[in-house]
DNA sequence: CGCTCGATTGATCGCCGTCAAGGTACGTGG
DNA sequence: CCACGTACCTTGACGGCGATCAATCGAGCG
């Protein structure tokens, strides 16, 4: 997994140099590391388990603007403050470096920099291609492109293994946090389910089971429309 | 305005050479710099003007994903295709590198890298901001905050003076563009203005003259719901 | 002055949000 | 192992916001 982080662009003596700034935190379901207006201490990464990224509205909705998986990068480099909650999703461990050494070790480290540089390039594409998705598509596309997302991500970061059709998909979200991500809300997301249930396109397992029977199915719908 | 563009983390040698690769171009407005899907083969600086980053959806819908303004960086360094299309809103002037020496520049100076990661990072951001608009606010909602944008960056690139009360500005957006950029018809675009208008927040000058009469009151509108 | 494209205004419809009432998974304790 | 309780999820009825369809208006240009 290191080689798909960013510590994968490091040689030696710099990972023994992250490895001492570093230190592992298991977080709860639940748990927050930081939330939106705090003073911005840390920058991390995530080791284990799903995060996600989100802002309350002033009526108390949640809008959750991006998901965290094995691999990723938290934080914001020279930022004095906090933009968003980061909240664990799932169990999780995250490796957390204290900001102003972090930045140091950047500015020491111009591979390291070139790494972070690239994956806040694909991140930012990441969040505008979503960007499209809510304001444009329906109800039933947005959650058939989060499923499609999910189960990639899932696949990649279990076993590097492609998403099977059919396979056994332990969901990060309630249907609540799904909502939050989707713009919806907790029923439309139910119902939609229910709609890709019906047309054969996904099977659900408990509350958190999840097959993709018909992926291309499925891509049709969050495709259309 | 150099001081707020990328090259303002250049030193003498490094802008000659940076000179040396980039061409100037100007852009009628409507024109477009490069298409999704195409080969990735430049990065360049706004000069002047207002460009669109979008996409087209199935069913012909645009959604455009950002806007940028007079120092915004162009471009995805590392990426084989483009993401985006790429259009000129005003006519515009840009500074084109091609994307192969610009990348050898990139790992050569290390202070255009950082320029270029805190770049993104704060683009990202914005990106991330406009994403909770589009996902959870209302219409009204979504266009003062539009307005708002629009009105801070182009009293930003104008003449660096904060946006004045009741100053006549040049929307760079026409109707359409505006109900891409926020996600909702042009129908409802011009309801909502007419609804700001109605209220005495703003005042409109033709069909591109804008005022800010009242920014306390547009602001109450973005926040609300 | 007239033409054309963009903007406005009106009428109607449908998707999805809201409110409300069960129903089901899953953990806890007997 | 089963009963129970709670939190999560599903399903239904209804209403409103914004999309859609359609007609008119008006600005800006030749």
């Amino acid at each position: 997994m290191r080689d798909r982080s960013l510590c994968g662009a490091l040689d030696k003596t710099a990972l023994a140099e992250m490895a001492r700034i570093g230190r592992r935190r298991t977080l709860a379901a639940g748990e927050s590391l930081q939330f939106e207006g705090d003073d911005n201490i840390l920058c991390a990464n995530v080791l284990d388990g799903v995060l996600k990224l989100s802002s309350l509205t002033a009526s108390g909705g949640a809008q959750t603007v991006g998901l965290l998986y094995p691999a990723d990068f938290i934080g914001r480099p020279y930022a004095d403050t906090v933009d968003h909650d980061i909240t664990a999703l799932t169990r999780a461990e995250v490796c957390i470096f204290p900001r102003a050494p972090f930045e140091r070790m950047l500015a020491q480290n111009a591979a390291l920099e070139r790494q972070l540089l690239r994956r806040t390039l694909s991140e930012l594409e990441r969040s505008r291609r979503w960007l499209l998705f809510v304001g444009r598509k329906s109800a039933g596309a947005r959650l058939a492109g989060l499923l499609i997302d999910i189960a990639r991500r899932m696949a990649q970061t279990g076993c590097g293994t492609d998403f099977g059709i059919g396979q056994l998909i332990q969901l990060p979200l309630t249907r609540t946090e799904m909502a939050d991500v989707a713009g919806l809300t907790i029923e439309t997301v139910s119902r939609e389910l229910g709609k890709l249930k019906d047309a054969g396109a996904i099977a659900t397992e408990g509350r958190r089971g999840l097959r993709i029977l018909k992926p291309t199915a499925l891509q049709a719908i969050m495709d259309s429309e």
